[in-house]
RNA sequence: GUGGAUGUAGCUCAGUCGGUAGAGCACUUGACUGUGGAUCAAGUGGUCGUGGGUUCAAAUCCCAUCAUCCACCCCA
């Protein structure tokens, strides 16, 4: 037990990688459908493109990076989300010149220095999406029909869609500042927590669990606060919506990490999952790409949680028939089998036929079993019989019939036989 | 960062009032001179997380530490 991952990271073992790949190539294969291109960054960057992207005030900058200076003393960060990296990978290599709405798709590892709990790793993986330069309300939808596109492709039953919309630069600021007033007339009212999120980011006040909520229940509504470009972009988010026949429940109270955030936000929660239950979440960021540098340009995407994604299909008891590793096996008995067996074997996976063989010498019993084990259609017997006859036996290990093929077209039979 | 629970064989776990370790599964061999899914038998495999302490004697009691899990917090 002295070897050990470090904390809050996992290995993905070969028993589970089946899934993974799974989850992993549904996710591709709806994204294109919708035109989008993979984009791969890097695994850290600059720590100033979090600071500046996701907001020097969030709980991820504040206590969940990992930051540390490089042999030249740059500040580097491990990635902690997949947004700022894109739209800085977009501003540099010019991906937005000559395109009117520019749509792109990541996979990769996010790292936040936390405390692991069930569904909430240090390392974990997220796909996502972003898009700019579409201002419209139906893109907002379309990155929502995606993402539940996306859910509905792998099975999920129990999945609820909180929405809601954060207003913008017209908007908003009269709000956070009725809000911090009414909420600094009440303030020891406020839980400790609650105290410092005032002084910080008064929207977070809406994310506390401990029933702060219930005194803001009296206090002013972003809804009511919302310009009309905002209520009507709201509006027409949910008509496209109910269009595709998407159920979603609002939910003032959804303010998410990231303060790079405007108009849309929402967020897909699955059953069975415990305290982590989001799997997925994003929103609308019309200001991000300008503030950190570039022309303005409106964009939206989301980040879907692949570790949860893979929990809550187990938890909702959801299962994938294991392929066999391997379709022959080839039972070597002595050592005058061996190098006939090894060449055998290096021949059948020329004809793509996947292929592998005894190399402890076990009995025929044990290596029978290990065959079984594997799921093999085929076992292919060389022993001193067969090298005497030149043909190897073959075992049909669903019907438990065997004959004897020629070593000079085993090889074409089972590529035949396993069609 | 704060709480609670748990660390014994590859896996899942048992281990009484302290007397220096067990089961099932898995693996190997055999019963069956070269045949899987069944049965039976034997065998391989453990610094009892780590370091101290108490004791004639510690997996067991005490302290510390590390790790894992769960919850708070936050999020995917």
């Amino acid at each position: 037990m002295q070897l050990q991952a470090p904390k809050g990271t996992r290995d993905i073992l070969p028993s589970q990688t089946q899934t993974w790949q799974w989850v992993e190539s549904v996710a591709r294969s709806v994204f294109s459908t919708y035109g989008y291109q993979e984009i791969r960054t890097p695994i850290f960057e600059n720590t100033d493109l979090f600071v500046r992207g996701v907001g020097d005030t969030t709980d991820i900058v504040e206590k969940e990076m990992y930051t540390f200076n490089d042999k030249a003393n740059r500040s580097v960060t491990l990635r902690p989300e997949g947004t700022a990296p894109v739209v800085r990978a977009v501003i540099q290599n010019r991906l937005l010149e000559g395109a009117s709405v520019l749509k792109l798709y990541y996979n990769g590892r996010m790292y936040r220095y936390e405390r692991p709990q069930a569904g909430r790793y240090r390392e974990h993986w997220q796909v996502g999406v972003e898009v700019f330069g579409a201002a419209e309300a139906a893109v907002d939808a379309e990155v929502i029909a995606l993402a539940h596109k996306f859910y509905s492709r792998l099975g999920f039953k129990d999945l609820t869609l909180h929405l809601n919309t954060i207003g913008d630069r017209a908007c908003r600021p009269k709000f956070v500042s009725d809000l911090k007033a009414f909420t600094k007339a009440r303030l020891n009212q406020f839980c400790q927590e609650c105290q410092g999120r005032y002084e910080r980011n008064p929207l977070r006040l809406f994310d506390c669990k401990i029933g702060c909520r219930e005194i803001l229940s009296e206090g002013p509504k972003l809804l009511e606060y919302l310009c009309d470009s905002c209520r009507e972009h709201f509006d027409a988010v949910k008509r496209y919506l109910k269009l595709l026949g998407i159920e979603f429940t609002e939910n003032p109270n959804l303010v998410r990490g990231m303060d790079y955030y405007s108009r849309t936000t929402f967020e897909f929660t699955a059953g069975g999952l415990g305290a982590q239950d989001a799997i997925g979440g994003g929103g609308r960021y019309d200001y991000l790409v300008e503030e950190l540098g570039n022309k303005p340009t409106p964009g939206i995407g989301f980040g879907l949680g692949v570790d949860r994604i893979i929990l809550a299909l187990e938890a909702q008891k959801f299962e994938i028939s294991p392929q066999p590793p391997i379709d022959v096996y080839i039972a070597v008995l002595g050592d005058e089998a061996m190098p006939i067996a090894f060449q055998l074997a290096e021949k059948f996976r020329d004809s793509q036929i996947r292929t592998d063989l005894e190399y402890n010498g076990r009995s025929l019993k044990a290596q029978m079993k290990t065959a079984h084990k594997f799921g093999v259609k085929y076992v292919v017997i060389i022993g001193e019989d067969e090298i005497k006859n030149g043909a190897a036996t073959v075992r049909d290990m669903e019907s438990g019939n065997q004959r004897a093929v020629e070593f000079d077209g085993l090889g074409k039979a089972l590529k035949i036989s396993s069609q």
